[in-house]
DNA sequence: CGTCTGTTAATTGTTAACATCGTACCGTAC
DNA sequence: GTACGGTACGATGTTAACAATTAACAGACG
């Protein structure tokens, strides 16, 4: 059921976010393409595309002919602009689809919330943090909101660079199985409450 | 002072972009490298990062191992709340950044609407839908705003695609006109008034 | 007749070599 | 001593060949 990702595209991006994620390289630092093809074995058209795509997610800044920098986690303030923002796409999105959630799309939801489970009780916060986004994109996708995904993915990257607000790992999936309830039963208003109470 | 783009990748992107916006490509339809590379006499890789870029601007869905998709414009419904979030970031960025504008900064905003005035008395809709985006943003960047862009230009690639507002040219360029003023005196507040009745 | 499977053509994914750009360093002139 | 210019190095930008994957199709089998 889980999504492997397949191309080596994939797997450098994902790893490369990790380690942003996880703190492994400094803000501010410049990326080499050549050290991390070399790290991972692959060559530097693979490394490329994630730089690429890594920008625009928001992690890096791009520049022309001297590569990619680490970007700095935002500032207090935007934080929580950012998270408003984010409160008003997630209730756009649930408030339109929440009633035409298939079967299939649910299942994808309930795993992503097992995946959470998993990282809470393992204890181990920026997994926790990566796996608290895939749980709210998968929501997303399930009411149908492709088209603010992008937008939505470039907020939460940013937040995800200063994910630190729970101490308490069992509150974390609780508040997440609380969205997935009413969603399966198709309630709308409810989901979107929860989902408010939880992006704060 | 214009920035022309000098990477071969820019230029593509630019082009197929502008193609995008001008309804070349049918929504829906697969896009191939091949077929652009030899369009534009360059080789696939060129061509492949500005898929991966336009994806991410949201103009293409990607598909692994198939290709791109010529995404559909927004319906009605996702427009309106498209419009409420891109007022909401220009006047977060404007409000927070208006008054730290510099001299430098404020000449390409003065540029950027020169451009647009060009495009107004010019008439061409698809051109003026490109310098209008090309304005608000480079007003963004002037209050600092780096850390919204992405998610803002998520949500205007979405509008772009169906930039059918003004029949009154003229107007258009007065309304970005009534911008920059404000802007120019780092008058924050009559600078979003401004924006928010422009955007809408 | 419908379904399954093997083949094939077309397309994307990846690689390594070559071209180009930016920066740092060093020598020289003033 | 400082400023300017050239040169060398290291990085990214681009290309074309090769590998892997996909989807369509034809033929065999039930």
């Amino acid at each position: 059921m889980s999504i492997q990702p397949k191309t080596v595209r994939e797997q450098v991006t994902n790893q490369i976010r990790d380690d942003l994620l996880s703190g492994r390289f400094e803000a501010g630092s410049m990326l080499r393409e050549i050290e991390l093809a070399s790290r991972f074995g692959v060559s530097r058209g693979p490394v490329r595309d994630a730089f690429i795509q890594l920008s625009h997610e928001g992690y890096l800044a791009y520049y022309a002919n001297r590569g990619v920098m680490v970007r700095h986690p935002p500032n207090p303030e935007d934080r929580k602009f950012i998270t408003a923002i984010r409160q008003d796409i997630e209730t756009h999105v649930v408030l339109k689809g929440a009633s035409q959630v298939t079967e299939e799309s649910l299942k994808v939801v309930e795993v992503a919330l097992d995946r959470l489970k998993a990282a809470c009780d393992a204890g181990k916060a920026t997994v926790i943090a990566l796996r608290d986004v895939e749980f709210h994109e998968s929501v997303l996708i399930a009411c149908g909101g492709d088209d603010m995904l992008g937008a939505w993915r470039q907020l939460c990257s940013r937040m995800l660079l200063t994910y630190t607000r729970h101490e308490n790992y069992a509150q974390t999936y609780r508040e997440h199985f609380e969205i997935f309830t009413p969603l399966a039963d198709n309630d709308a208003k409810s989901t979107v409450a929860a989902i408010r109470a939880n992006i704060r």
